[in-house]
DNA sequence: CATGAATGAGGATTCATTCAT
DNA sequence: TATGAATGAATCCTCATTCAT
């Protein structure tokens, strides 16, 4: 009959379990989902092969758990940084800073991300929007719908210009530095976006 | 000795490329360049699975060749379609307008050469961006410089601009039908861009 | 009805079987039979890949035809020299020095032989003592039993005698030029076998 | 973090890799390196075609493996028996005694040699000169040179008597029962190969 | 819980052979 | 007769997964 757990054991638990997701968001990201190497993942975060599947069922399970804990983190960091601003314009701001900031500080996880949403297997795709979704909600509500009904943005689609916002955002965090060419920062999209968001003078026009 | 290729015959080989090249792109793309079968590729061809190797050395020569058809088919459309206008703006609207149509007819190709560029693979990511190459010298020289030029844009940054409007272009078509939430059409895409690019009264600003 | 075939194209038909056997020897000789590559071998010839199949059923036919071309032309050249010498030992002299030869001067043929008899194929094996069924029977008769009826040989073993020789003949032949050793010159052998040979005194011992 | 491994896991990784490479001598030496396969090995030594996999990289790296434990059992016998002698000829008849009851005991381990040294393969030939170097040293200074020292055997060339020696005796090996003929039995190879050494008289000759 | 030997389905690739032209 | 596109069996190798220790 197993023992109740201590306290330590649980910590154990815990850490071997993070660092197995650290070595697969590494290898996941190098290789690919179906190019990775559940052995090598193992082996990279300091165990033998078969202790993976003490803590995950399956290689699409910790797929899975990955994209979940990617997310979480994430949108807990976007989310938080955010919602220290109160004006939409200082939130969008917010929310491209804080979201390059992360990639910057991560440059596993949201790679797998990018490379997840842009991908073939459309579970996992799926998974990554369910696990984005409070980011989701945060852009159309407390930026875009807020901006809007306080009139420094144009009346546009909320959902439409969420996703856009996202695409932008995404699109931008991959192509920080592919094979040499020149790209975009931070800023310039910040401001780019602006524009295209910005409520001028008097003549509201629709448009995401 | 061999026998000088009839018209007939060199017919029959491309003709088999063609099918060959079309049901790999549909293979790579719902299943992604590692989960991808070539024998599946080449009976769903209709031939049987050797007939692939008598035109492409290895699975990856075939991924490189479909990366060259579809930046060579794409970068054609798009490219005639922008040239029949002259005015940077107008340019502008037939890049995204010519450029969502593509992807709507070439609903296997496009996706592939999306998934590639954010996927893993470094050596297919060059080979797009070199497939791509004229594609970016037009839009870097024909619409942004002109633009900025000709006075109806801002000062930007040409190359950054590019880039951004291609990963504006590629996101924009990965979330045309995602898993049921309500996307982006091409005239938001188009709307937005324009009012993040134009020049507006008198105060030229910088940015991507 | 099949026309009477005429002189003309009897011989292109066997210039271009022996242009075939030619390049069969030489790529099974640097591949060895499971290695070997039938198309590689008509194109080599000259010929597209089907044509092989006109003028030998299978692969297996073509080693089986190369080794009795192999066998009858190398028995014929060694045969034809020995019988110029009536003294066994001057026979003996000859069949090494015409073997020799013939190894230098066919230098895709004879290993070929090798590799055929030390290899794993019985059948090949069993087909090679077919062919050089007449230079065993040279050995064995008109140089190791003539030697020892005239009494310039001990009364060794004919048979034993025979296959040592053949052995120390091949074993040679194989030996010429290896990883950069020292290896035997055919001079050094025939000494070295006349030495083992030669009846000497009167004392008649036996031994192979 | 790796255990230790036990004594009993040791021998059982040893027992098995040791089954696999009996296994792969006999499929080798059946169908040679190119013909044999490397799933039929795994299952004749009792296990999944996968397993030969966690003890050898590849067909090749199971071949050099093979090869470099027969050269060394075959040369640690050897010399083991012909060091029990002192007098150059009675080693050259341990050499060769002990070297027909090798492969008499060995029925699938030294005709693999015999088929790699006269195969195509110059990377295998080149690992069982390696593999046999201590034997070649051995015959040429322990018996030829000693032979010739002590005036027992003629001022023939070392080296070039040690690969004739070899030769000889890997000639008579695989002439041991190939279809159906009356072959060389060890007696007689010693005997021939003594005629042709020994020192006779006072006549010193040279010759291989 | 950690280990790693064993498993076997799956997949890329080769190539002897066929056959319509 | 020569050709070479098409075929598909065969084979090497990978790797997710299992399980006894």
């Amino acid at each position: 009959m197993p023992r109740p757990r201590t306290a330590v054991r649980e910590k154990v638990l815990t850490q071997t379990r993070q660092r197995l997701l650290e070595a697969a968001a590494v290898e996941f990201t190098r290789e690919g989902y179906a190019g990775a190497n559940i052995n090598r993942i193992s082996r990279a975060a300091g165990f033998a092969k078969g202790t993976i599947y003490n803590y995950f069922p399956s290689k699409r399970a910790l797929m899975l758990a990955l994209i979940d804990e990617i997310g979480a983190a994430h949108t807990d960091f976007i989310v938080g940084q955010v919602e220290l601003e109160e004006h939409p314009i200082q939130r969008l701001e917010r929310f491209f800073s804080a979201g390059f900031a992360f990639v910057e500080d991560n440059p596993t996880k949201a790679p797998l991300i990018i490379n997840t949403v842009y991908g073939p297997d459309e579970a996992f795709k799926q998974r990554v929007f369910e696990a984005y979704d409070r980011l989701f909600t945060l852009i159309i509500q407390d930026i875009v719908e807020a901006g809007v009904a306080q009139g420094v943005f144009r009346a546009v689609d909320p959902d439409a210009t969420a996703a856009l916002l996202m695409s932008i955002y995404l699109g931008s965090c991959s192509l920080l530095e592919p094979g040499g060419r020149i790209w975009v920062t931070p800023d310039q999209v910040v401001g780019f976006v602006l524009e295209g968001l910005r409520q001028r003078d008097g003549q509201p026009e629709d448009g995401g």
